[in-house]
RNA sequence: GGAGACGUGGCCGAGUGGUCGAAGGCACUCCCCUGCUAAGGGAGCAUUCUGUCAAAACCUGGAUCCAGGGUUCGAAUCCCUGCGUCUCCGCCA
């Protein structure tokens, strides 16, 4: 969320900076709400500023024992407006936060400008794609051939767009996620968190899931007809650890790592990457939330991309990072990196890792603050990465590292998670 | 699932409808005193919104004692609902 101030005071700027991402502020729709919100809420205080002290009269006569009838029939005469606009304002408060709630982010002032996706910069490469000598196969029959990937099951056990694995794919897909979580707990400085993978809507509204991405989520209503939702990523279970918290300075950065399931709909990608484990309803994500002094935002966004880019790197994946435009941004991010792996069976890089620093814009949702210098809670800044998607991992070893026989070789890091083991075969 | 108890500031804890945003204690900050890592004295110490302001500070006012409703001129205090915690029983591990 945007800080209501800058809003009320820099309105022209706030809105040429969304209109870079593309977005339109309709201001005259603001001025014409806190104009409205202006008038109601003064008028309303006021009131009750009157009641207040009308009634502390009372009190006062009372305790004296003396007639307080005079005041008592003042302060019903305030009943009616008082009540009047109070409703008014009850009634105009939802519809100006539900305005402000959708309003992104302002892009950082080192984001290029952009349209779409064609807008982005890419920052540098990192290895080189492997020459094949044979016709590679992509990961749908690279896992098959192994007997580990099955979508016609999931299918039948589920639906669309969730897979079934087994064998050594399976093994592969775990010892992945437990390569990541080692790697950033025990060299990155991440302290490893377990959290629950269904949330309320008070979380998900902190990270800026809801209100607007609602249709991207999976939903569960309880008995009693509240809602819990599948969280779409471990971002939002894990940066609420803070919410309506205020930290002491001294305990910052908070590292956070965390590998959890991720659940989206996928509503409105029919017919996108239908084949195989790209896009699916449930993927495995080992993710990355730092929580960070603000001053301190932009070289921890730094650190944190290093830190998925050296998963990579120790994967020996060849990959790109690039520079996120303003039009192709996520809602809340000020800045965002996305790291894409090779994939040699689609001849193209493809996005596994995204990073992003929120500056204050979750942490005002959440209100999400620590005792500054004055002591005085100030709101923190949060960030997040995938460090990586694992099921996108799992494609990009099986694709990077095939062999003409249709095995796959171990990458260097995995062989003690397999006993030694330099191959992945049948056989598993 | 059944029965009961409870939810107050960073923590502990008082508060039985009226000047309570809230006694007292602990912790913390500042000052004084003190020659010895102790003790004593004084002061301060919730959050948030709003008005004024270019802005900050100050100041004005509103809101907040789990949340949401209700009763009342007035609610931390009474009533209802929800959520949470604890104890006992049941159930399942």
């Amino acid at each position: 969320m945007l800080d209501i101030q800058l809003l009320r005071n820099q309105l022209p700027f706030v809105a040429e900076r969304l209109a870079t991402r593309g977005v339109t502020l309709d201001t005259a729709a603001f001025e014409a709400l806190e104009a409205e919100r202006k008038l109601i809420q003064t008028r309303t205080q006021d009131l009750q500023a009157r009641r207040n002290s009308l009634s502390k009269q009372v009190g006062i006569l009372k305790g004296k024992g003396e007639d307080a009838s005079a005041v008592l029939a003042e302060v019903a005469g305030l009943g009616g407006e008082l009540a009047a606009s109070e409703a008014d304002l009850a009634e105009l408060m939802p519809r100006f936060d539900a305005f402000v709630a959708v309003i992104p982010n302002l892009p950082h002032e080192s984001v290029p400008s952009g349209k779409d996706e064609t807008g982005n910069v890419e920052v540098m490469r990192w290895g080189t794609p492997r020459e094949f000598d044979f016709d590679v196969k992509d990961h749908v029959d690279l896992g098959s051939n192994l007997g580990g990937l099955d979508f016609e099951t999931a299918v039948k056990i589920s639906a669309s767009r969730f897979a079934l694995m087994s064998g050594n794919v399976a093994r592969l897909h775990r010892v992945l996620a437990q390569f990541m979580l080692d790697l950033h707990s025990k060299r990155h400085g991440y302290c490893e968190v377990g959290v629950p993978y269904l949330v309320n809507p008070d979380s998900m509204f902190g990270t800026g899931q809801l209100p607007k991405f609602e249709e991207d989520l999976f939903r569960v209503v309880r008995s009693d007809g509240s809602l819990l939702y599948l969280i779409p990523t471990a971002e939002v279970p894990v940066t609420n650890i803070v919410r309506g918290e205020i930290l002491a300075p001294e305990v910052l950065p908070l590292k956070f790592v965390c590998h959890t399931p991720c659940f989206r709909s996928e509503a409105g990608s029919y017919g996108r990457d239908t084949r195989g484990m790209i896009r699916q309803h449930q993927f495995d994500k080992v993710e990355l939330v730092q929580i960070v002094h603000p001053e301190k935002s932009w070289e921890a966004l730094e650190q944190l991309t290093g830190h998925a880019e050296a998963v990579l790197q120790m994967l020996e994946l060849p990959y790109r990072k690039m520079l996120l435009c303003t039009g192709d941004m996520g809602f809340g991010a000020a800045k965002t990196y996305d790291l894409e792996v090779w994939l040699p069976a689609q001849n193209t890089y493809r996005e596994i890792s995204s990073c992003s620093n929120y500056e204050t814009f979750q942490a005002r949702r959440m209100q999400a603050r620590y005792r500054n210098e004055k002591n005085k809670p100030e709101l923190l800044h949060t960030l997040n990465g995938s460090g990586l998607a694992v099921g996108r991992t799992l494609v990009a070893i099986l694709e990077n590292y095939q062999n003409a026989d249709g095995s796959i070789s171990i990458p260097t890091v995995l062989r003690p998670y397999f006993g030694g083991a330099e191959l992945l075969d049948k056989t598993g």
